[in-house]
DNA sequence: TTATGGTATGTGGTATACCAGATACCAATT
DNA sequence: AATTGGTATCTGGTATACCACATACCATAA
């Protein structure tokens, strides 16, 4: 009977760590603000033993930091953390091209142009528009075949998607960012690991530098 | 009253993932093996709340895999993981030496040198010299001046102690380790980023070679 | 007025009781 | 003998009560 898709419950802890990540990205709670376990339970209408499970887990990730009995904190944003993600974004990123190369075939590269097509198409709305850019990354790094990787770039596109957040919600140059897919895409096509690896490179520069320059405000 | 050293209490928490973490590494419990929350919390003296949050690390970390109402199991080592995080590691690694470089004074490379001594004189005892190993790839991460990559490299280090510990335990070969660092450390006196890079990929290569031909038994 | 210290309150940490899903076993039925 | 299905038991998931530490406040005393 396994033709029946077997739904698996979403668990509280899972639950609770994306709504609390998503408010965190959002901007919805303040860098540097306290989190209370008992009322974050209440507003999630679930107790603190779960709940505990996904602060656990946005603290390994980064999102929070837990000071013992006296409360659990929101990281803040600095110069260091933005640029420390930087560095490892762009080295893993170049590595997800270089494992990609050797595995691409004609159809995997439509499939490729096909949801950066869907990006484009929603290019108007900032918010929904980030969430894509980074699916466009992340379906990248999901075709490298290294989950480990994939998760790694999740992190640390999600870790940007929070710094960058001022400048994304106050509208960004979204047709820049679509030319420089088109590049990426471009450089995949020609099997070409340093056009590729370049593209890519110039594309998470140019969004560094928007976000500096949201930070300066 | 600052002076007197405010040790911080050790969490229960943080007790029993280093503990696990260390029971895992070691192969004191069999990669795949169950582990039962209500036993592990009685042998660690625990209750199963702070054991819960030790294994919500350990799963977010990649130690362990939780399956609701069914068990937590001890993940399997494969030949797609040990080449994932190898993938990983000569990435990371060489981002360490392109980052530690330009940081690189003379009082710095004395201290790496010290460490690498240190190291020279347990290489009798397989088991202890293999936590120097890393402690030197931890050190020169540390110096990169990035926490992140600093986490990430002793995840790495970590993972591939656990996959290569069986031939570990049998004795390696630690003279060519040593004789390894060694040409790390001279790249690092000739600020070469190129000839440092090559070492440390050299370096790597042969111990992945290691675990590989342990993982054939 | 200022310093002190006790107390009330708020925090996360811990232990525990209970719940529901998953599983294994065994008896009843065919 | 093979199949069914119910039950006992094992699992992690959840809720909650209580604890110890940290802190803020306020009364008290110098």
């Amino acid at each position: 009977m396994t033709f029946l898709k077997a739904e698996q419950p979403q668990l509280f802890k899972d639950h609770a760590y994306k709504e609390i990540k998503k408010g965190i990205i959002q901007h919805k709670v303040e860098p540097g603000s306290m989190l209370n376990e008992r009322s974050l339970s209440e507003i999630l209408g679930i107790s603190r033993t779960p709940l505990k499970l996904a602060l656990q887990q946005l603290e390994v990730e980064g999102w929070i930091q837990s000071v013992p009995r006296k409360g659990i904190f929101v990281k803040t944003i600095n110069r260091q953390d933005v640029d420390d993600v930087f560095q490892l974004r762009k080295a893993n990123e170049v590595l997800v091209i270089e494992l990609l190369i050797p595995l691409l075939d004609n159809e995997t590269i439509e499939k490729i142009e096909k949801v950066d097509k869907q990006l484009s198409d929603i290019k108007k709305e900032p918010l929904k528009f980030v969430y894509h850019d980074s699916s466009f990354h992340l379906f990248l790094a999901e075709l490298s075949q290294n989950l480990r990787l994939y998760q790694l770039i999740q992190n640390l596109t999600d870790h940007f998607n929070w710094y960058g957040f001022a400048a994304l919600k106050a509208g960004i140059s979204l047709d820049e960012v679509y030319y420089e897919h088109k590049l990426i895409i471009e450089g995949l096509k020609a099997r070409n690991i340093h056009q590729t690896t370049n593209a890519v490179l110039n594309h998470i520069d140019n969004t560094y530098s928007t976000i500096l320059e949201s930070l300066k405000e």
